[in-house]
DNA sequence: CCGGATCCGGTCTGATACTG
DNA sequence: CAGTATCAGACCGGATCCGG
């Protein structure tokens, strides 16, 4: 807290760095979408929708426009007579992948297998 | 029992272990709370409903019944009259520091200053 | 068919108020 | 201090629709 104005109520969040980055990848499907881009060679909007997990295509729009403006994706299209586009990780999506690879240890290592019943009911 | 209804209702995509990590600390609250227990010295609702972020307590309850439940806090009463609980953090909550760290280097790395108001208005 | 956009019911969030 | 109750409104997710 050093010498800051009186007025820094607003966007709070983004003093910490662990909070800008869950603003932008904290949710259920952004990362999820950056892991196909990245390790599972997923390009197109076909390819993001129709994965093992089922996003809908609505949100899938707004999660891929909101990558591309965060500079994580880049849009390109690399066919034109039927348009077709594909999303494309950039330099700074390679380093979320750190944060990939622990959220991958983490989930193989301790929440292997099966969820506990008590969990399950809880989510 | 519950105030509010559950937050990512049934499955565990559990196929992917990315997702299962997903499904258990993804969402926008959990992991600032494993924030403030693991390197913040957070330890009572209070410190927790207090912090720069003010999660709502409603939610900082709910939050805090799955960690419990997950294994990654242990609900501790310190005090018996009047009742006075504390959250510690367990073994396995240790396991998260990797993660956090990641996500507190790409913010400080990747996302200095702010977010681009057109991402926020997207947030 | 592909790449979305739109519509809509239901669910979750978050601000506030309230209780022990 | 440690939560619970309430409630409007934002958001999600399923279905459907549309232009190319």
């Amino acid at each position: 807290m050093e010498s800051v104005n009186h007025i820094s109520d607003v966007n709070f969040r983004s003093e910490c760095p662990v909070c800008r980055t869950l603003d932008l990848v904290g949710d259920k499907w952004t990362l999820l979408i950056m892991r196909d881009a990245l390790f599972l060679g997923g390009k197109t909007f076909a390819d993001f929708a129709g994965g093992n997990e089922k996003i809908p295509t609505n949100l899938l729009s707004d999660r891929l426009k909101k990558l591309v403006s965060a500079g994580l994706l880049r849009k390109h299209q690399y066919h034109d007579k039927p348009p077709r586009y594909e999303y494309l990780p950039t330099p700074l999506a390679d380093e979320l992948k750190p944060l990939l690879e622990a959220m991958r240890a983490f989930g193989e290592n301790h929440l292997e297998g099966r969820i506990p019943d008590e969990l399950l009911s809880q989510l």
